[in-house]
DNA sequence: GATGAATGAGTGTTCATTCAT
DNA sequence: CATGAATGAACACTCATTCAT
């Protein structure tokens, strides 16, 4: 059997991982692999090994963060009330990318730039159910005009980044998302869903 | 006299300046000081001299684009309508910072970091500028409570963002200039001025 | 039994010869045993376990034609006339290099480095073949004085990196054969064999 | 004035080379900038200013032996006679390419492979002064007929590996240029030049 | 003031070889 | 016998910064 052997690799690649989020923990984003590598206690080769770039690293550390947001939007998808399921989707990205800043980042690149494959795959799930949310809000008129997908992605990703350069993000998130819920809703609704 | 060596020395730090302008309109926002000289047929020791950090040469750069800022900061907050003054401001801030990406990163980054005299000294003043126009618009009740200055600086940077990873920016900044303006609304106020 | 084990055995080594034989039909003659391993889906130890060194895989992949180039020897050493005879020698080396670039790798090197066993004995068999060639000229006089059997090999090795050199090998390898048959012919000799 | 400062470049650009050229003389040709930079007692990067790439550094250590050689070439195509011009010719090539290894690579190469300007001109140079004699012993009928001058320079670059497999290269050198010299000469044109 | 050569730590990447399974 | 994960030395190359002139 070969189930000891990979056991080996996959405590190295947790390693690894473990290495690397606590980097990310301290604000280092940058993700050499060398350093990793380093203090993982694990040769180069290793990282290379199971994250050929910095690009694959980076996505699997926000593997487990996307893998979550997307059973959120699922839910926010199943909700009844369109504007509420839009606001459960919107808190949702917005609040994993500021629990884990790597998601931030895969999210706010272009989905075609180097991304592997689970990445791409779950980029497109999330798309289909934020498209869901998306129609549904647009046909009860509850949507400002001229919003597509991608501008909804941006503008969340946009404040993901206003509260990353507040002083206390996590204090700021709720105002900021009432803001940006305000602010993509159709004028003349009100700013609550209709009862 | 030392006339002549301060013109000399003028002329080569335009020129730098110059470089590193056409270097940040390509895209590239690296501002490597190595490089720069030698696009600027200049010795790097001289580039050193004039700008000692990357800090100091990218707040130089984005100078004469944050003394427009200002005077379009000053204009905003002699407006009548307190609404029309926050528009004002707030567009400005988001043109500004999409015409000059240098002025995006010297107003996402916290004042204190290693900022050279003249930009803390903007950044006062626009604050300023900024705090009198918010407390029209707060007397007037059409802020959303609980902004702070630091709160709308960080969303128009936010939004910012949002355009900047869009594929085609300009296309996109009215409309999320628009959600901006009707997420810093404050609710119940309608999504224009009145009259 | 191990008849099983051995045929596997002996089909992931025509893999591995295979594969390499593909890279080296490609250009490259680096012969990079993990490139090779993966290329050809087998692991890296077993491309060790078959060939430990790069030598030994080299000389593995000009076995066969140093095999063909060992009977066409025999046929130029059989050959009545002493000319003649060293013409198609020479011919067959210099051809033979040409067609299977590893040939040539392995008669320019030095035969005790590194060399496994059956390329030693193959060595030694074409030297006793040339040896022959070479005595029967020079009994005829029809060698140019001085020229030992090394000195013939390095000369053909010579042509045929002259003709490696070239942008059309397969142009002038007749051309360069010529003009090594011409220079090894004992002067005064006349340019073709006596009737 | 900057004389010193160039002077101590040039030192370093010395001591670069002349450790290259210790390596070299060792029969190490890899040319591994780091470990040259390490044995010079000079940073990596000065050494990367003054020979970008390992190609630079190869034809700056072949240089003075390219020089010497178009000075030899230069009198080879003044000789009277053409067979002795095309004699001095060949046999300056030939020796230049074993006591400078580096020039046999650099001659044993495609011209425009990353050839920095220098050695461009040079070789332009040799293959002008090479035309000449050519022409010479070609109107003198002594050429072997088909021969062009790539091929001479490929069929001398290759007695020159000739040579450098041999186990006393210098012992070897005559012998093998007679050899060269026998072989491109027009069959039936005896072995000495016309007295 | 200006120059630009020099530095060398840092970063990214490859690959031959070993060895536990 | 086969596997392929792991290793880590080795190599290539960059760039911010210093400093002698």
């Amino acid at each position: 059997m070969t189930t000891t052997l990979r056991a080996d690799a996959a405590r190295n690649r947790d390693r690894v991982l473990a290495t690397a989020r606590a980097l990310v923990a301290e604000g280092d984003l940058s993700l050499q692999l060398n350093d990793i590598a380093r203090r993982a206690g694990v040769g180069v080769g290793t990282v290379y090994r199971h994250f050929p770039t910095r690009r694959a690293l980076l996505e699997a550390l926000a593997a487990d963060a996307f893998a979550a947001l997307l059973d959120q939007a699922q839910a926010a998808s199943r909700d009844d009330d369109p504007w509420a399921g839009l606001q459960r989707l919107l808190r949702s990205i917005l609040l994993g990318q500021l629990t884990e800043p790597t998601l931030a980042e895969v999210l706010s690149t272009s989905p075609d730039e180097d991304a592997t494959a689970p990445t791409t795959t779950r980029r497109g799930e999330l798309a289909a159910l934020a498209a869901t949310v998306l129609e549904r809000a647009t046909r009860a008129g509850q949507l400002r005009p001229g919003l597509t997908l991608d501008d909804l992605q941006h503008l969340v990703c946009g404040t993901a980044f206003a509260a990353r350069i507040a002083d206390a993000p996590d204090d700021r998130v709720e105002l900021y998302l009432a803001v940006l819920l305000a602010g993509v809703r159709a004028p003349g609704q009100g700013s609550s869903p209709p009862a």
